[in-house]
DNA sequence: TCAATCCTGTAATTTTTATTACATATCGGC
DNA sequence: GCCGATATGTAATAAAAATTACAGGATTGA
């Protein structure tokens, strides 16, 4: 799992002053990284021990180790797509990574047919609901969409969170769900039965529920307020969350634009506060 | 213009140790430049002083401050795909062939661009040295290609040879190489050790080696006089070679060209020879 | 062939960065 | 409300990295 990764996976465990590690390292993933103790921990607002200790907890002996792996994830991720399957995948008769991209062509195209726009619009409108709150949470392979795009939303609105940690803790983190607020669930095939039970919680505790899901629908489709099918075939075994992260992606976008001033202002509260805390500024 | 396009234009001025660091940098990067001078020097067979005059000839003040500029190139250069496909407009559909001509096509014009003019010329100075003998030799799919360039050059110029049969005969057909011959080696990604271990004995037999490689450079650059990096991006599984055959000709009409007058009596005294020496006419 | 200039690597020194020790604050449980 | 555990930042120390000084080799031009 790439660093970037499980820094997201991690946001949820971490202690506050290292959860502002975490975030100001993926909000200026890669290179703040790579800078020193110091810089990380001055833009963050915290201190050079909390980064050491932030880096402990994720497992590296040092931050020079940390630094190592994280050149490596950057060497990997610079590769291009097609480089990226040469170096990890032998070569098949069928060219895979022509039919690889092919099919998520064919798969972006045939999402963009399922989805109708009025869903699409009143996605939107829930997640641009400012007196609510935002919920979000996904199955195995989705959840690092929905820590994504909460990351991305929480930029351009309040109240953004993100079910984190075990799925244990779901019962007590579903105390903070008030009546009206909105729960953004990601859940494609192999549904698991406890993020289902999860949204049967919700809708008890009126929450409304934006769904993400394949075109099969997963079972929350129920019990939810909009649901948007992603098609997800690929020539594998596995599936592919391409569409969904394009579909999180639109939805950011969209909503980004309808309250662009107040994006705006945030996003200037945001750079106001890192602006005071640089050196030399 | 990025660091990496600054040292590939740079590369045909540079002095012989700072080459070194240069083609460890590219065939690294970025991980490398990002790691300390101690391994990029390491890496590079040279020393620290040498890194540091190197990135001092970039016009750096110090190496912090040409990481720090390295971290803001491969920061932009990480920017999400959506965002860069925001950055420069929707995608097109093209036919098959089309795409395929064109991702040709940009190949042919990246490799124009990844070539530095002084160094195809040192590669035909290197060519067109008669009192010395040309050996050539490239991996399991280039091979061809340097069969193919040997033919040719072995037309307008004497002492050409190719490496032939089975790898286990190179050894014998080393003894045939002599101090100051130059030794032609083809080699791209998945990079084969033998060959790389042959270069590393005609170095030891003090040949000079011109190396036609990808851009992330064989190691067998380590070793070489001369480099020359071919684009060999292509919307498929295996690497295109049309770049490296494109190089090859290239360098074969330049030799021609510049001794017009030797190859034209070479050429006549060829052909002088199958007119005679068949019976029956 | 010789001298001047440039290139290069080794070793020492300086600077920077990472890490540790310690004291204080905060939070949660009883 | 108190106590223990955890979190946190400051300051000092240790380690690592960058830089400089210097000597020798190579190359080029006269």
């Amino acid at each position: 799992m790439a660093i970037r990764e499980q820094v997201q996976a991690a946001l949820g465990t971490l202690p506050g002053a290292e959860k502002k590690i975490a975030h100001a390292f993926l909000a200026n993933y890669p290179s703040i990284g790579l800078s020193t103790i110091a810089e990380l921990a001055a833009l963050a607002g915290t201190s050079a021990p909390t980064v050491l200790r932030f880096v402990a907890r994720l497992g590296f002996e040092s931050y020079p180790d940390f630094q190592r792996v994280l050149r490596t994830d950057v060497q990997a991720q610079l590769m291009s797509p097609l480089e990226r399957a040469r170096s990890t995948g032998p070569v098949t008769d069928n060219p895979a990574l022509k039919a690889s991209f092919a099919s998520i062509a064919a798969n972006l195209e045939a999402t963009l047919k399922a989805v109708p726009e009025s869903e699409f619009e009143a996605a939107c409108d829930l997640l641009s609901d400012h007196k609510s709150a935002c919920h979000f949470l996904g199955g195995r392979f989705t959840d690092s969409i929905a820590a994504y795009m909460a990351a991305h939303l929480r930029i351009i609105r309040p109240n953004v969170r993100h079910f984190d940690g075990q799925t244990s803790t779901w019962r007590d983190q579903l105390l903070d769900v008030r009546p009206g607020d909105v729960a953004v669930l990601f859940d494609i095939r192999r549904y698991q039965s406890d993020l289902v039970r999860l949204g049967e919680l919700l809708v008890e505790r009126k929450a409304r529920i934006l769904l993400i899901t394949d075109p099969w629908l997963s079972p929350i489709a129920r019990s939810a307020r909009v649901v948007l099918p992603c098609v997800v075939d690929a020539n594998r075994t596995w599936d592919s969350s391409i569409t969904l992260m394009a579909v999180a992606e639109a939805l950011i976008d969209r909503v980004s634009r309808a309250q662009s001033e107040a994006a705006r202002a945030r996003m200037q509260a945001l750079e106001d506060i890192h602006w005071n805390n640089l050196p030399g500024r």
